[in-house]
This record gives structure tokens, sequence and C-alpha cells, in this order.
RNA sequence: GGCGUCGUGGCGGAGUGGUUACGCAGCGGUCUGCAAAACCGCGUACGCCGGUUCAAUUCCGGCCGACGCCUCCA
């Protein structure tokens, strides 16, 4: 049975879905005024594994992430850069897909922007002022009171009094309440705004997962996620505006992603530590985006994760043993599942442990490695057909096991990537060697190797006189 | 100040009331002209102090330390 961790009781709960055999859930997305960091990737990450599994189990799953197109960030950022708003997002949305796509997470079924549900956000709007929940403000505002909303504070373990004395923000005084917060803004002059019966504004953050949530999926479904610092206030005020609106009780399961830390400390805009998804994938470390995934995942999706090099070649390890048990096997087409699919499923039921899950993967790779040197054919494809198999369910072992061996770091600049040894320099050169070889001239042999060598490339010489390179 | 998370061997990182996590790095062996990959073997870790227990890294209490949310942020 899979067991989830439920933010909104604190603890693990068996998974049942409102409807069986089908699973509808909601991920916040970014908001796209800049590049994506590898904050936002590991949270993409995480969902796109739960999605993925719940898949493997057999659930039909109907998976929504939205794009927020619209807010004061990027009105600001589009100003500073002197183009449109519209420009701007769609320069970033652009550059966020391709950052995903790249890291193997699958699009979502829907990916709803805010400026796309205007009028489901007005229209939840006007249904949280008709059942009082909601008053214009005196600065032309539509602002959400929160004092009306019982179970206020119940996702996060906040009291609405401790928030009213810890408000560490200037308080807005149109508020009536200062820990109310903004369904709708009016607009100032020059702003981008849509009209509405309050005038022309635009939506407050918080209101466009409630509506696109409400439009795609409903008034209830099963699981909403996101990273850990929108709980509180984004997701908290998501179930008082959707709670209010429709009487029913939105989301069943809440999961929350921890987040990325950069010297123990966590990576955020604000903080200026944040590494950037393609800076990283350019960096001259990173073979292929895998690794980054790799990385992503030999971490409990709900604890922090430490970034840097270090890891990242730890990771790229890992993984290149599992490349490495992989080569020279002809994958069988049937999969039959065995101890490790039975441990990697144990893992995955139990809130989604992808660091036990991929422990399942190695422990795979020794069971093949093993019947490889045994000589036998039959189980190493057998076991190779179910690595694969499970693999594919994090994502990962996307390439073939030379494809990914034989790949170099990709390089920003073109010097460095100058600095590496070409495919057909390596040929050359390990064409000299086997001439070398065959003359049983080793002296010469050995210069090659460690040319080679020096250049990150090794050498693996085949019985039967065949030399195949990987780069380290 | 309020609420919360965490502290595991050289590094990273799961987990458990008493028998192996897993990976990287390291050491020894097999294989190899030399290597590499792989296989075999090796590490007796669980912040500190108490308590419960036949038994605690695992439960309880206290302490110390790190981090997070309370403000835009995945």
């Amino acid at each position: 049975m899979l067991q989830i961790h439920n933010t909104l009781t604190g603890r693990k709960e068996t998974f049942e879905p409102l409807t069986p055999g089908v699973v509808r859930m909601y991920v916040c997305g970014d908001t796209v005024y800049d590049f994506c960091h590898i904050g936002h990737a590991r949270s993409k990450i995480a969902f796109d594994v739960a999605r993925r599994y719940l898949q493997y189990r057999g659930f039909k799953v109907t998976f929504v992430r939205n794009i927020t197109d619209i807010d004061d960030n990027i009105i600001q950022r589009a100003a500073r850069n002197g183009e449109s708003v519209q420009s701007l997002t769609d320069r970033f949305t652009r550059a966020m897909h391709e950052d995903y796509a790249n890291l193997g997470v699958m699009p979502p079924d829907h990916e709803p922007k805010a400026t796309a549900h205007i009028p489901g956000i007005i229209a939840m709007t006007q249904t949280l002022i008709a059942k009082d929940y909601a008053y214009l403000a005196t600065n032309g505002d539509v602002m959400y009171s929160v004092a009306k909303f019982a179970d206020y504070g119940k996702l996060s373990g906040k009291q609405i009094d401790e928030l009213r004395s810890g408000a560490r923000v200037a308080v807005d005084e149109a508020k009536r309440d200062p820990v109310d917060f903004v369904l709708w803004k009016r607009a100032k002059p020059g702003e981008p705004s849509w009209p509405s019966p309050w005038g022309e504004g635009r939506p407050g953050w918080h209101i466009e997962c409630s509506a696109m949530s409400f439009d795609i999926l409903g008034s209830r479904f099963d699981i909403h996620g996101g990273g850990a610092d929108l709980m509180f206030p984004h997701h908290e005020n998501e179930i008082a505006q959707s709670c209010a609106a429709t009487g029913d009780s939105f989301a069943k399961y809440w999961m929350h992603n921890g987040f990325v830390n950069v010297d123990n400390e966590k990576m955020s805009k604000s903080l200026n530590n944040f590494f950037r998804i393609r800076d990283v994938l350019a960096s001259g470390h990173v073979r292929d985006p895998e690794v980054l995934r790799f990385f992503l995942l030999a971490s409990h999706y709900r604890g922090p994760i430490n970034y840097s090099l270090v890891q990242i070649e730890q990771a790229d390890a890992a993984l290149s043993r599992l490349y490495n048990a992989l080569r020279d096997v002809e994958p069988s087409t049937q999969v039959v599942p065995g101890t490790a699919t039975r441990q990697f499923e144990e893992a995955m039921d139990d809130d989604f442990n992808t660091p036990d899950a991929l422990a399942a993967l190695q422990s795979l790779a020794t069971e093949l490695n093993r019947a490889k040197h045994a000589g036998d054919v039959e189980l190493a494809s057998t076991l190779a057909a179910e690595l694969l198999r499970l693999a594919g369910t994090l994502g990962v072992l996307r390439l073939s096991p030379m494809t990914f061996l034989q790949k170099a770091a990709a390089t920003g600049s073109a010097e460095s990537a100058a600095g590496q040894l070409s495919e057909a320099m390596i040929a050359d050169l390990i064409a000299q060697r086997v001439a070398a070889r065959q003359a049983r001239d080793f002296k010469e042999s050995d210069r090659i190797r460690k040319l080679l060598t020096d250049g990150g490339v090794i050498l693996e010489d085949q019985p039967g006189g065949v030399t195949v390179w990987r780069r380290q």
C-alpha cells in the first residue's frame, strides 16, 4: 500500500484516491520572470517521480502544473528590462520548458496560465464576496477576510493571533485585519490589467491556483504539491479560498518538498545563492542532465539536500555504475519482477523513498554484474530488463550505456570544449595504440594510454584485442 | 518570540528496539603486458547527558548545534 506523508495531518497516510484507480494532482509551478534554478528542478522532479510511480502502480493520473505569468515581480522585471510582460513571460516559459525537458520531467497534462483563467478567477472572487468571505477594501483591492475562515492555519500549524502579533511587514492600512490577503489587485496606471466588477486590475497570487485547479480538476482532488516554502501563506490561502468558495474540502493529500541548500542555506532568489539549471548543466561537470536528476533523487524529497560539486561527482559515479552494468547486455523483452522490484516498490510505497529505491537499483546492478561474470547471458538479460523498467519509473537510465559513458561534460565556453579530446582524436590515438600493442611495444602503448587518461578518457582493453573507451 | 525539521562511518545518504542499507572514496585479492570495468573480501557510524528496557542509533526527557517557515520564493 502506498503511503504518502500528508502535510495536513503531519503523518504518513495510506493513499486512497477519491475515485478508485484515478489520481488527480495539482502542483504549483513557477513564476516565469527568470531562469529556473536547482531548487525549482528538485520540486519538479520530486512530483514527476510521484506521478510516474502512481502510473507505475496502475493509476490513471491527471497532472496539472500551472504557470504564474502575471504578478508584481514579473511587472517589475519587464519594466526594468524595457520589454513587455508577454515577451518576458514567453521567453522564460520557453526556457523553463527546455530545462525541464532536459531533466526528463514529463510535460503536465494541463499547464494553465493565470492570464488564461481570468474569468474563473473573477468568478471565484465574486463568490467569495457573495458568501461574505471577501470585501472590497478602501484602496480598491478585493481582500480575503481570514478571520471568517475557521480552519485558517490548519495546514501550516499557525495561529491567526500569532500571525497578527508576529507581523514583520508594515501592515497595509486598507486591510481590515493584518492577516487578510489580496484576491484582486486594482491596477495602477500603466500596469497590465483586466476588466472586472471592481475595475481594471489583476489577480492576487493565491487565487489563481484555487481558480485553475477548480476549473480543471474540480472542487476536490487527490494531491496538491509544491515546495515547502509555499505551505504558508500560499497553500494556506488556497485552502481558505477554495473551501470557502466551493464548500468542498479541496485537496485530500498535501505534499511538500524540501529545499536545495548551498553551504547549508536555502537556495533562493532573494539570497542570490542559486544555481541555474542551465548553468549547472553547462558547468563542465555534468556529462548528462540525468546526473543532476540522479543527484536530486539521491535524497528523500522532504528533507534538505546540499548542492555541491563533490555530490554531483558522486552522483555521476553511482549512475555510471548502473550504466556499466548494462553494457554488453541485451535486455530481454519481458520483465520478471524479482527481489529488486520488491525492494523498489517497498521503498517507493513508503512516501516515495527514492534513495532506498536507488539502493534497490544498485543491488540489482550487482546481481546483473554477477550474472555477467558467471556467463549467464539469459539471467543477465532478464535482470537488465528489470533494471531498465525500475529506472525508467524514476526517469533515469534513458540513454544507451556507451552513449552515456562516452559523453563529454557540456561546457558553456568554446575554449574548454576545445580542451576536450574529440571522438576522432580518441579513435586515432586508440588506433595508434592498437598497432603499438600488436608490435608488443608496451612503452608506446602506455604512453598513449597516459595521454588519453590525462584527457579524461579511460581505455578498456577487452579480450580479442578490442579497445573501448569512456570518459571519466 | 511562535511553530517546525534535522544532527548516522572519510564524503553523501536510507533505515531499524537486538542479525547487511546503498553509492563514492580507501585498503587487500582475482582478472590484465600495464590498466579499466567487474567479481570476492575489509570499515564495527549513529550530537551530548539522563531515563525506560533483558537490550537503544532506533522510544521518552533535557541540553547543545544546524536549518526552515512566520515576508516574494520550489
